[in-house]
DNA sequence: TTCATCAATGCAAGCGCTTTCATATATTAT
DNA sequence: ATAATATATGAAAGCGCTTGCATTGATGAA
């Protein structure tokens, strides 16, 4: 391996100098510069980056890590972090904690946050997590929590409305003359299922709807048992709803199926819901656009990068950002107007 | 920030000791273990990667990278790399080329390269890129490079048999009886492409079938212009093809859509096969099933991993695989038997 | 001419850890 | 009891870089 050192002594100069011209510093004569970077080049020398990051205490580098990071849910979070960081120095890792298994998350905090990068952006549930929570608490890094509203945490938030967004959903069913309205609910212990579920809720409260009897379905384990919800939702003996909404588009999409394979047409049959408005779906979608709630989270990708490399270059350690984004809809083809 | 030198004189002992329990060494008392330990935890003491990656020459974290993370693309091999390294004692960070950008991809791969990791994967192409493979060449990491055969590069090739597939999906064809047989290409810059278009010549080649005139197009630019390939297709004056082969199934999504705006039905008037079997496909695709020639892309990320951490582990710097996957045929429903 | 100032460079400490080697103590064999 | 061996620990060098401080020579002011 070659080193600073080779590079001074080759070019009869201390290592002081060699790492001026490295970083850049003004106080290096012309000619030294360029006998020094000619070398540098002759060579292929490249600093090593443990030792700089030992001697700065700085890495220039961003670490995100999220849960899953196959899962298509990302892809415009990861398009936005991809962009955020162009044309600024510094550079993203991601990390992807398989499962959302608690122990590996934690094991990657620690390992990003000592020694290998600035500063962290956090995507996933961190409520239930105490030990992460205390050690972020801890920890003088600058971090962005995406969708994850920790009071104990002093630390960028980025929060999307979830809670008006699903008032949006439920309004825009309404404006389409929908009046027995569903709800297929997400995992309940997670955040934005709550918010969701509430904004349903208070929707349908507000403007005088009445929730029948097993309006109300909750997913058990994923995604996948929103089929088995729409089943029971179709078989209601009393009243059946003339739309569904679904907490987000992958439970949407399993209640297509569900509606399909009952044999119902939608939208004609019955009107479908999702939230999300995903680029791309699992399992091999291939039903009809989902009507749907869509959220900004490319920009929300691309702000939380450009918010920590603002806050790093100017030495911003202490005034964090507290963001809620708002939500839109994006029609599709499963909501019928009756 | 708290250091081993704190734990040490908490503990009364030298910093070799924290040391050594900390690196789980047996030459310590348990006396001395257990006392350290314990205020390792009260103190929430973490040790700095980066000047330990400086002592050890060693990080345990290997890297990747891949062109636009965000592609749907990535997918099954993300999730490949994800379970190979799950229980080993390995970490994993992904890194993100937009747009492929040569340079960015120097500069993501000299960063990794120089302290950071212990060993890299790398998908995309980089035939072209001189000094990247000049660099590559002359590092002495732990390579493995997925679908890309660069004979001057002395390192773990995993490779994919697109040759073969190609036939496949020929020889599929024909069993279902096609004999009019047209080719989607995709860009002849790329060594994907090339062997795939090969494959499908030398398929019709050897079954005796007549590349009619026009049945050859070429995308330009992207997946994109599928879509006008596809017209052209089926408005040749001559004769038409019975079925379209696509060089990947983005842009057999697009030839399906043209298919639709012209009032095809698929397969009914018109047969068309992809490539890729991509769980996910861009722009919202939504049509039928699309048949398909599937690479086994989870398997490629979990050997990467398994490979390189052997090697690692047990220092075989020089004995390198090469390895060519099969293909294999996936039944959608865009291809009819005439 | 002499002194203050400045630009260019080198010296050396230090970043936080690992590891070799030496040392001291405990254990076993004789 | 003594020598030989094993075990537990510490001292210190070193990993490759950065940076504050000191030094040198040159430049300009007085």
């Amino acid at each position: 391996m070659i080193t600073m050192k080779d590079i001074a002594l080759e070019a009869g100069v201390s290592l002081a100098t060699v790492s001026r011209v490295i970083n850049k510093k003004d106080n290096v004569s012309a000619e030294v510069r360029e006998k020094v970077e000619r070398i540098i080049l002759e060579q292929g020398y490249n600093p090593n980056n443990a030792a700089r990051a030992l001697a700065k205490k700085r890495t220039n580098t961003i670490g995100v890590v999220v849960n899953n990071l196959h899962d298509p849910f990302y892809h415009d979070l990861i398009r936005g972090f991809e962009d955020g960081v162009q044309n600024t120095s510094y550079k993203v890792i991601f990390c992807s904690v398989l499962g959302g298994d608690v122990d590996m998350k934690e094991s990657y905090i620690k390992y990003l946050t000592n020694g290998v990068v600035d500063a962290v952006v956090l995507y996933g549930s961190y409520q239930s997590d105490e030990n992460i929570v205390k050690y972020i608490r801890d920890t003088d890094l600058n971090y962005v929590m995406i969708e994850n509203d920790i009071k104990e945490l002093n630390c960028n938030k980025l929060l999307i409305d979830n809670y008006n967004g699903s008032i949006k959903a439920v309004e825009h069913l309404i404006s389409m003359g929908h009046r027995d309205i569903a709800y297929i609910c997400g995992n309940p212990n997670k955040k934005v299922f709550v918010e969701r579920l509430n904004g349903y809720l208070n929707a349908m409260q507000n403007n005088n709807m009445h929730i029948e009897d097993g309006f109300m379905q909750y997913t058990t384990t994923d995604y996948h048992s929103g089929y088995e919800k729409m089943i029971n939702l179709m078989n209601l003996k009393s009243k059946r709803p003339t739309a569904v909404l679904c907490a987000d588009d992958a439970i949407a999409s399993k209640a297509i199926m569900a509606a399909f394979d009952l044999g119902l047409r939608v939208p004609d049959d019955i009107s479908i819901m999702g939230y999300d408005n995903q680029t791309v779906l699992p399992d091999k979608y291939r039903g009809p656009n989902i009507t749907s709630i869509a959220q900004p989270l490319f920009e929300i990708g691309q702000e939380s990068i450009q918010l920590l490399v603002d806050q790093l270059d100017n030495n911003k350690r202490n005034d964090y950002i507290r963001k809620i984004y708002d939500t839109y809809l994006v029609e599709g083809e499963t909501v019928k107007s009756i």
